[in-house]
DNA sequence: AAGATTCAGATTGTCGACAATCCAGAGAGA
DNA sequence: TCTCTCTGGATTGTCGACAATCTGAATCTT
């Protein structure tokens, strides 16, 4: 009985069902509404948003094409369900193409954008004083600063590939096992440290200090993967 | 009346028509058979494939997470048509993505796999002196290089992500104005000097090797977009 | 003649029905 | 009791038809 609800932007009457359904599993998916590894069936979806099963199929191979469900021919849909070491795999992903974006957005990045986020943080820092240190990763605010920084880089293929596909993986899976709740005060230097070097326009620092940054993240989830052994930290 | 082709591999019953289809299309635009640009005429291509328009319409749906065409509501689909800036920035990526990969193959690569990568070069070497240095990179040789690689990053993401869409783009557009035709022995070199770095599992270098090989054939594009500024050379 | 408007044809979007395939449980046999 | 087979129900895959929308050419207005 759910219907499709419109969203505020894009007129509606211009987008087809099947991309409005889209929409809707979406983040139906990445809020975890729809709980990884469940299965999805067409004609109980079907009934869901009151649209016929031709709409709602083209919609489920669309997010085929995100990563968000895997589909067996014949036998049916399911939502993805990441083992760890497939979500340590998408970190090292992040590590490369988003030291890219910093490199090229310490180039591209005009004066008014680096004003801007600076501003950003300046609000998250607030956030973290207010609530604690729990709000900040918990939240999307992290994935904000990351998401300008692609968007800076100007390389709308890099923003595209991370925007549209990437981010949703790692957005779900912070919903569910909550994913590097720790270390905010932490990060939120990291992130300073970040924007200062792209606002020096030093591509190459911002570039390292990116991967190093998104590298902390990922070791972070190695190490909850397999908590034994410590040795290796910098 | 192309009707469908069976594939070698996968038992053809087992496969959907729309999964079928998109893979017959995958390659004809690839190949160039449908050029970039060219508007995809659902009724036409159902006859040509002799299947009715549902599955016709998931594959192409299909082909628009693959980003090899673009589609707008109510108008069409088209074959996407890049601009060489487009390009340029899709080689940016490929230098992040296969540096990390090169440096993930540096740590996780067989021996044996590595024995069998270098008899591959040394093939393109004999390829080369016979065909006076015009087919290795024409043809697909300096794209199974590069795949083997990934492929032995053993990260499984970084493989689908690189094999499954940006690969298919970039022999597009090889085909297309035959790009980086040129410095074949040159490149064959560097690819040496990569492998090497794998074999002595440096994987700091091997990333970097790759990305600079990469750097050079983007900066080829580049002169050939904009063949004034050639000062800017290492 | 240039521009706006209308309208027919074609194309895309959506639907319901039918065919092919899979899955779980009942039943037969050892 | 366990295993294997078979069948009924449900789900996925495919199709043809209808509705909604766009495109472009012909017409009308200024």
């Amino acid at each position: 009985m759910a219907q499709i609800i419109e969203t505020a932007d894009s007129p509606s009457e211009l987008r087809t069902l099947a991309d409005k359904v889209c929409e809707q599993l979406v983040t139906a998916i990445v809020r975890g509404d729809i709980p990884p590894g469940q299965k999805i069936s067409e004609p109980e979806l079907a009934r869901t948003y009151g649209i016929s099963r031709g709409p709602l199929r083209e919609a489920i191979r669309h997010l085929e094409g995100l990563r968000l469900v895997v589909r067996i021919p014949h036998v049916g849909a399911r939502v993805v369900s990441l083992t760890p070491e497939e979500l340590v795999e998408i970190y090292r992903i992040r590590e490369a193409l988003e030291g890219m974006a910093c490199r090229l957005a310490a180039e591209n990045m005009s004066t008014a954008e680096i004003q801007s986020l600076r501003e950003l943080l300046y609000q998250h820092e607030k956030n973290i004083e207010e609530i604690d240190g729990r709000a900040y990763f918990q939240k999307e605010g992290d994935l904000d600063f990351h998401y300008r920084i692609v968007q800076s880089s100007k390389n709308t293929k890099l923003f595209e590939l991370l925007g549209g596909e990437l981010y949703h993986l790692v957005r779900m899976y912070r919903y569910q096992f909550s994913v590097s709740k720790s270390r905010p005060q932490h990060a939120l230097k990291e992130h300073h440290r970040i924007l200062d070097a792209i606002e020096e326009r030093d591509g190459e620092l911002a570039e390292m200090l990116m991967r190093r940054h998104i590298g902390r993240a990922r070791r972070n989830i190695e190490e909850r993967l397999n908590p034994k052994n410590k040795e290796e930290r910098e």
